[in-house]
RNA sequence: GCCCGCGUGGUGAAAUGGUAGACACUGGGGACUUAAAAUCCCUUGGCCGUAAGGCCGUGCCGGUUCAAGUCCGGCCGCGGGCACCA
C-alpha cells in the first residue's frame, strides 16, 4: 500500500546534501576544522552561525575545561529527554567564543554555538544556521540577535522582512538573492544539485546522501528469543561460537517465579568451552529480538526441513510471498526487517536475487473491536480499584436516555430474590425494570460503558471465538466477520450481528432443503431469469473476493439468495442454482457448503469442486433501464434496448410522458445520452 | 510542529464522474399462535403533503462539469505515522 511505502521513505529520511569543512578560528588543538551536513547547500549565503551539539566531540572537549560549557551541556543532556523541552522546543545555545570562516570568503566569521537542537547521531552532529530558510535557527538567531539574510524570495515579489523562517517546499519555483550557482530563478531542487556542483568544483566539501535511518539494538534480556552465540572468556574476550555446534539452543529447565531473564539463574546452562583457547567461559545470556526471527521466516518455509537456512532450489521455486497479511502495526518496523533480512539473505546467497523484495504484495487487516465494560471496587481500599468485565457478564439496555449496562449476576440475583421465573413471560419487563432501579440508585453493579477499542485480555472486552462456535457455530463466526466491514478497517464486535448472520445461514439451510424437496418434473417460467441471476452472482462474488471485499461479496450472497428463494424455475436450475450458492459461500462458510453440496448431489467435496464460471453471455442483459436527469435531477426513466442508437433512445427519451411533463414545452438546449448509463436534458 | 489518510441514515456500510444510501443491523407495523419464541410479510435519510407528488440531503464554504459523495481550492473535525533529521 503506497501509506506503507511512504511511512517506510519516512522512517529511513533519505536525503541528498552537500558536507563540508569549515576552518575555525580560536578552537582548541586538533580542532582546526569542524565538518557539518546540510540539504540546502544553496542558502549557504544565508549563513550567520554554525552550532554544534552537546554531544559533539569539540563539546565534550570543551566542557572538560571550561566550567560554563559544562554546566550548559549537562543541562541540555537533562532537558532533552523530558517532555516538557520537546513540547516547548525552546531553543537554548552557549557561544563557545569560537568561530568558523565561511568557506566562500574567509574575511567572514560566524560565531560558533553549543546549541540544544542539534543531534549527534545526525549528519555530522554539526550545522551552519541558515535563519532565514529554517524555522528553528530562525528561533535561534532571534533569540540571540543574529543577523536573518534571506537568500531567496518567492517569485517575483520583493524582499521583505521575515516574521518567521521562509521554507517553500523544494519544488517550488523561488528568485535567488544570494545565490551562487545555477539561474537566478529555479526550484529548491534545481538549486541544490546546482549548488552542490559548483562547491565540488570550487573543492568545498561534497554531495552526500544521509539516512536518518537508526541501528537496531538486537539483543533483550528475557528468555523468549534465540540465544546470541557468543562466548565471553576471560582471556579472548568476545567470541563467537564455532559454526559447529550452532544452532544453540534454550534450554527447557528454567523456571519464571523470579522476575528477570531465567537464563541468568540457570545452573549449568552458561557454562561452555572458549571456542579459541579451549578454556572455561560464559555463555551470553541475552537472546534476540523476536523480529530477527519473523524477519525470514518466510524464506526457512520454503525448506523447513533442511539443514542449511534455505534451499537454492526450493526459494527459487516458492518465493515470493504473493500475499502478504497482516496489522498496520508491522508497516514499519517487522516488513522493513524482512526487507533488510532478504537482501541479506541474497547477498549471503541464501535467497535468489529475485527475492530481495520479499513480499510481492501486502494487505493491512483491522481488528475487531468492542467496548470495555467496568466497576469500581471500593470495599478492599480507599481508592476504587478498576474492575473489568467479560461483555457476556454485562446485560445492556437501551433507553431514551441512551445505553447503560448492569452486571448480569447482580440484575438475576435481585430477580431471583424477588421471586421472577426466569421462563415467565413477563420476566423481560421485570428485568427492564429491576435495571432501571438499579441505575436509578447508582447501584455498584452499573457498569461503565468505554467506546469501542482493540480487543484486549487485561480490558476483558474480549469475546471468546470458542464461545461464539458454541452457540452459533465456525460457518457464523467467519461469516459474520466477513459481512459487514470491509476487512482493512476495524469491525465492532456485536452479539446482534452474529444472531443476525446464524439466522441467515438457517434461512439458506431451509431453503436447500426445500429445493431438495421438490419432484424431479416441476417446471416454472422463470428459468432464463434464474440463470442469468445465478451468473450475475458468480461474476459478482468472484470480483468481490478476489478484491478482498468480502462485504461486498456477502452483500451479493444475501441478494441471491432472496431471489433464489423467490425463483419460480424447473428443479434442475434451482438445484443448480443451489449447488453454485453453496460453492459461492464455501469460502467462507465451508461446513454448510458441504452440507448443502452432498445434499443436493454435488459430486466429491465442494472445496475440491472447480470454482464456478459465469457464462459472458448470461452477463448481458438484453434491454436496460436508463434513468433520465433534467438539468442533473433525476425525473424519469425508460427502458430500451441495449444496442438502441443513442438518436433513437434520445427521441423516446423525449417523447417520455413524465419528460413531456417536466418540460412543459420549454426549449431543449441540449441532450447528453451515455449509452448504458444515463440521459441528461438541460433546458 | 511536519507528513499521510478519512468525514455518507439511528448503526455497520454500498456507489468505473452518471438513479446516493445496495446488502445488513436496529426500530416501527402486521400475519401465524391460547400465548410466547421461532418464522414470514410490509416499512424505516429529513422536511412538507390525506394522497399523487414535491423540496432538501454525502462535515462546512467556493470552483470545474450537461452531471460531483467521487475532481480542484480553502476551512473545520477525527484518526494514523514521525519527533528538533539541519
Amino acid at each position: 500500500p503506497e501509506k506503507v511505502r511512504l511511512m517506510q521513505a519516512n522512517w529511513i529520511g533519505k536525503s541528498r546534501g552537500l558536507q563540508f569543512a569549515f576552518t575555525t578560528h580560536g578552537a582548541p588543538e586538533g580542532f582546526d576544522r569542524l565538518e557539518v551536513y546540510t540539504t540546502r547547500p544553496d542558502t549557504l549565503l544565508g549563513a550567520s552561525f554554525a552550532a554544534i551539539s552537546p554531544d559533539h566531540p569539540l563539546a565534550k572537549h570543551l566542557e572538560r575545561h571550561d566550567p560554563k560549557v559544562a554546566a550548559f551541556v549537562a543541562e541540555c543532556r537533562r532537558g532533552g529527554t523530558s517532555a516538557e523541552a520537546i513540547e516547548t522546543g525552546e531553543k537554548l545555545g552557549l557561544d563557545t567564543g569560537i568561530t568558523v570562516l565561511h568557506p566562500f570568503d574567509d574575511t567572514w566569521q560566524l560565531p560558533v554555538y553549543i546549541a540544544n537542537f542539534v543531534l549527534m547521531d545526525y549528519g555530522t552532529g554539526a550545522i551552519f544556521g541558515c535563519p532565514a530558510h529554517d524555522q528553528r535557527d530562525f528561533e535561534f538567531a532571534t533569540k540571540y540577535g543574529l543577523a536573518i539574510p534571506p537568500v531567496f524570495v518567492a517569485e517575483g515579489l520583493p524582499e521583505m522582512p521575515l516574521a518567521e523562517a521562509y521554507v517553500p517546499m523544494k519544488s517550488e519555483r523561488v528568485t535567488y538573492v544570494r545565490g551562487f550557482a545555477g539561474e537566478a530563478t529555479q526550484t529548491g531542487e534545481a538549486a541544490v544539485i546546482a549548488a552542490i556542483a559548483e562547491c565540488e568544483a570550487r573543492g568545498i566539501g561534497r554531495g552526500v546522501t544521509n539516512y536518518r535511518l537508526r541501528d537496531w539494538g538486537l539483543s533483550r534480556q528475557r528468555y523468549w528469543g534465540c540465544p546470541i552465540p557468543v562466548i565471553h572468556c576471560d582471556t579472548c574476550g568476545v567470541v563467537p561460537e564455532a559454526k559447529e555446534n550452532l544452532p544453540i539452543e534454550l534450554p527447557y529447565d528454567v523456571t519464571f517465579d523470579k522476575p528477570g531473564n531465567p537464563l541468568d539463574r540457570h545452573p549449568t546452562w552458561r557454562d561452555c568451552t572458549c571456542p579459541k583457547c579451549g578454556g572455561p567461559a560464559r555463555r551470553e545470556t541475552d537472546t534476540m529480538d523476536t523480529f530477527v526471527d519473523s524477519s525470514w521466516y518466510y524464506a526457512r518455509f520454503t525448506a523447513p526441513h533442511a539443514t542449511t537456512p534455505t534451499v537454492a532450489e526450493d526459494a527459487a521455486y516458492w518465493m515470493n510471498v504473493d500475499q502478504y497479511i497482516g496489522g498496520i502495526e508491522h508497516a514499519i518496523l517487522h516488513l522493513l526487517y524482512s526487507r533488510f533480512f532478504a537482501r541479506a539473505m541474497h547477498k549471503t546467497g541464501h535467497l535468489p536475487a529475485s527475492a530481495i523484495e520479499p513480499f510481492n504484495a501486502l494487505f493491512t487487516q483491522g481488528m475487531v473491536t468492542h467496548e470495555i465494560y467496568m466497576t469500581r471496587d471500593s470495599s478492599k481500599s480507599i481508592i476504587a480499584k478498576r474492575v473489568y468485565h467479560l461483555p457476556d457478564e454485562v446485560e445492556i439496555f437501551s433507553t431514551e436516555e441512551g445505553r447503560f449496562g448492569v452486571l448480569k449476576l447482580a440484575l438475576y440475583d435481585l430477580l431471583n430474590l424477588a421471586g421472577h421465573d426466569p421462563s415467565a413471560s413477563n420476566f423481560d419487563a421485570a428485568k427492564h425494570f429491576a435495571a432501571l432501579e438499579l441505575k436509578k440508585n447508582a447501584s455498584p453493579f452499573l457498569v461503565d460503558i468505554t467506546p469501542s477499542a482493540k480487543m484486549s485480555k487485561s480490558k476483558k472486552n474480549v469475546v471468546d471465538p470458542k464461545d461464539i462456535i458454541a452457540a452459533y457455530g465456525a460457518d457464523t463466526a467467519r461469516w459474520f466477520v466477513m459481512s459487514d466491514s470491509p476487512p482493512e478497517r476495524d469491525v465492532e464486535w456485536t452479539s446482534s450481528g452474529a444472531e443476525a448472520a446464524f439466522k441467515h445461514l438457517s434461512r439458506v439451510w431451509t431453503l436447500c432443503d426445500r429445493i431438495g424437496q421438490m419432484p424431479a418434473n416441476h417446471n416454472g417460467e422463470g428459468d432464463e431469469a434464474l440463470l442469468r441471476a445465478t451468473a450475475r452472482a458468480v461474476h459478482d462474488v468472484t470480483h468481490g473476493i478476489e478484491s478482498f471485499a468480502f462485504n461486498k461479496a456477502i452483500a451479493t450472497l444475501y441478494g441471491f439468495t432472496n431471489t433464489l428463494s423467490k425463483a419460480n424455475a424447473s428443479t434442475a436450475t434451482m438445484k443448480h442454482a443451489i449447488r453454485t450458492l453453496a460453492q459461492l459461500m464455501q469460502p467462507m462458510t465451508p461446513h454448510i457448503a458441504e452440507s448443502i453440496w452432498a445434499y443436493q448431489g454435488g459430486a466429491g467435496l465442494c472445496a475440491q469442486a472447480p470454482w464456478p464460471k459465469a457464462d459472458p453471455a448470461l452477463l448481458i442483459d438484453n434491454t436496460v433501464t436508463l434513468p433520465i436527469q433534467i438539468n442533473g435531477k433525476r425525473r424519469a426513466e425508460i427502458s430500451v434496448p441495449k444496442d438502441m442508437p443513442a438518436a433513437e433512445v434520445e427521441k423516446i427519451a423525449l417523447a417520455d410522458e413524465d419528460v413531456v411533463r417536466f418540460l412543459a414545452g420549454q426549449p431543449v438546449k441540449k441532450i447528453i445520452v451515455v449509452p448504458g448509463r444515463i440521459i441528461n436534458v438541460v433546458i
